[in-house]
RNA sequence: GGUCCCGUAGCUCAGCUGGAUAGAGCAACUGCCUUCUAAGCAGUAGGUCUUUGGUUCGAAUCCAAACGGGAUCGCCA
């Protein structure tokens, strides 16, 4: 609740329950934004009081806009006017109140002192990143900006899941097609390198699944009976048993992958604090494992294989150790959460993790939290939804997965040749030009998928991706630029921006609008953090440019002619910018000075 | 089949702790660059908010069911 919504709140309050008698924990008022067709800030919805007090809302609409005009605000009246239609009392703020809101605004948060864990991009080392990680690394990494502007301490973290059979098909084609192939000799980056011979695996396995098909034997069996297939499962059990020469090559190998998801990392803009390697936390998980089947958590089944009764809660049997004594997912990921609660001792953790995995992540906090570590209830998974092409669901299978590094280079290039065709650049140099493209193109892209609310599914279309037009990030970030143009002109002449400013008579309709959107600034950052959601900040950005930029059609600002107006007005783009770049920072998108 | 998520304009999305005539952008059509960046501003047109029932003074919003789309229920990760 905003603070004039406060004052208005406490005062109707303590006349209502004085006057008619009822408790003030009964009162209950409803605000929302005056619509644009009436005139006012803030609209009160009576109806609640209407119906509590048994009264027609003319005779409480009078008595209020009676109270509400005698509210003091720093020494003036704090409301101007009001009117009251059907059970809508729109409310009018004085401009003394709006013009000392916008001077006592503040862009920082106090500290929460809570700090939070945020686990995001996860990947496999047998294949590059695709759009699904895109919108997973956004969103992760944008949430702990939000989470830190709103003043946790927060930890970025990726698991990297860098053992299992998948990452052994790409050693075991490597090994039989790969003739010594190396990033260096290919030219490939590490990840596409590994990537390809992923693919290359899974040619031949079908291929081979196919002839053993031809030759009268089952398709599951062949499935399962399939050479390559083999040689990867042994090449697994070898890794596991510490054979050396397997260990040297899959470090090798996961070392070229790593090179190629950190140059992506670095282009997207992401970035993390720690990493985690499942190669590192699987056992301990099989530990914590094998205390819980002591501690009658879990029980074994006669061939050995351990699991979880969930059907109490509703859900099934789920296994947590195979067989043969070794890991599942969910083993890595419990030994994964204890060994990251004993390092950070952190306040809350959130998995960045789609919805695919759900189920998983419901279990998986069940289980810790019946494992006896009270933090379980405090882990939290930030659940999303795929992303779909206009041609339907990426499948990597029938090759229509789009390759993140390709995605980015296409966005700079659309970039590009959209600027280009403005004709705007002004002389700078080829470097500083490609370095705007790529601000523009990535800005696009990440409002583009920023923008959706996280939960839902989304379609990615790839050509209005990097439209420059409308709600997009390049509108947020040219109104930016706009600003600070004005700003340029304003230090030239050598007028100070910061300065005081003297309070103008009355303020312009749209004058008054861009200061509420302002001072909302530090509401919608803790809504976004309520909300875990970037899409907060997106909608909030957008509104705050189109306000700009209506004001911007409506009053001249180095063109006004009374100084202190002109002072005002100076101050309010220049604290407009502030808060636009704030915006774009919350969701990793750049500001650009000119474009 | 069980569980979970989604269904709003031709398209992509807001709005969902119940409130006024359901909002943006794109696409279509009209205006506005001899004063601060037209990547902009103003306007026209476009909707039985999937359907049905319920709760309520009031439902896109809450509840139930149906229909449609998706995910998940592996000793894969």
């Amino acid at each position: 609740m905003s603070l004039h919504e406060n004052i208005i709140s406490d005062s109707i309050s303590e006349y209502v329950s004085n006057k008619y008698q009822v408790s003030k924990s009964d009162i209950n008022l409803v605000f929302q934004q005056t619509r644009k067709e009436f005139e006012g800030d803030v609209t009160l919805v009576i109806f609640g009081l209407t119906k509590m007090l048994k009264l027609a809302p003319p005779a409480l609409g009078a008595a209020l806009d009676a109270l509400l005009l005698t509210i003091e605000f720093e020494g003036g009246p704090l409301v101007r006017s009001t009117n009251l239609v059907q059970g809508f009392l729109n409310i009018s703020l004085s401009d003394a109140y709006w013009l000392s809101r916008l001077k006592q605004n503040s862009l920082e948060l106090p500290k929460t002192g809570k700090k939070t864990v945020v686990e995001y991009s996860s990947p496999n080392t047998n294949k590059p990143l695709h759009l699904g990680h895109i919108r997973n690394n956004l969103l992760g990494h944008s949430v702990s900006r939000i989470l830190e502007a709103a003043g946790d301490e927060v930890v970025k973290v990726q698991i990297i899941n860098d053992r299992g059979i998948h990452i052994c098909k790409s050693m075991v084609a490597w090994q039989k097609f790969g003739q010594g192939e190396t990033p260096e000799s290919s030219g490939l980056k590490g990840d596409h390198l590994v990537g390809k011979y992923y693919v290359a695996y899974d040619k031949a396995y079908r291929a081979e699944v196919a002839e053993l098909v031809d030759k009268g034997m089952g398709e599951d069996e062949a499935k399962a009976k399939a050479p390559i297939l083999q040689e990867a499962q042994n090449m697994l059990r070898e890794w596991e048993a510490g054979d050396s020469a397997v260990k040297t090559l899959w470090e090798t190998m996961n070392n070229w992958v790593y090179g190629g998801f950190n140059a992506t990392y670095e282009r997207l803009g992401v970035s993390f604090d720690k990493n985690y390697y499942e190669s590192n936390t699987y056992l301990l998980g099989k530990d914590k494992v094998l205390e819980g089947l002591d501690k009658g958590v879990f029980y074994r089944k006669e061939d050995g294989s351990v699991w979880a009764d969930l059907s109490d809660a509703k859900l099934d049997q789920k296994v947590v150790l195979r067989s043969d004594g070794t890991s599942v997912y969910m083993t890595q990921d419990i030994g994964t959460a204890i060994e990251r609660y004993q390092e950070w001792q952190m306040d809350k953790t959130i998995y960045v993790v789609g919805n695919e995995q759900d189920y998983h992540f419901k279990v998986l906090f069940i289980i810790l939290d019946r494992l006896g570590y009270d933090w379980a209830k405090q882990c939290y998974h930030l659940s999303y939804g795929m992303v779909d092409l206009p041609s339907g669901k990426m499948k990597s299978r029938e090759g229509t997965v789009v390759d993140a590094d390709d995605l980015i280079t296409e966005v700079i290039t659309g970039a590009r040749e959209k600027t280009l065709e403005l004709g705007k650049l002004d002389a700078s140099s080829p470097a500083e030009q490609e370095a705007l493209f790529a601000q523009i193109g990535l800005g696009a892209l990440k409002y583009f998928i920023l923008k959706v609310d996280p939960q839902k599914r989304m379609l990615f279309n790839p050509e209005e991706s990097i439209d420059l037009n409308g709600n997009t990030g390049p509108f947020i970030q040219y109104s930016h630029a706009r600003i600070k143009s004005i700003l340029r002109k304003a230090a030239a002449l050598n007028l100070d921006v910061t300065a005081e400013w003297k309070q103008p008579k009355v303020l312009e309709p749209t004058e008054r609008e861009l200061i509420q959107q302002l001072v909302s600034y530090s509401a919608i950052v803790l809504e976004a953090r309520e909300k875990l959601s970037p899409a907060v900040v997106c909608q909030y950005a957008y509104d705050l440019a189109t306000n700009f930029n209506r004001f911007y059609h409506e009053c001249h600002i180095m063109n006004e002619e009374r100084a202190e107006i002109k002072q005002f007005r100076l101050n309010l783009v220049g604290l407009t910018a502030d808060a636009l770049k704030r915006a774009l920072f919350l969701i990793g998108v750049d500001a650009p000075e000119r474009m």
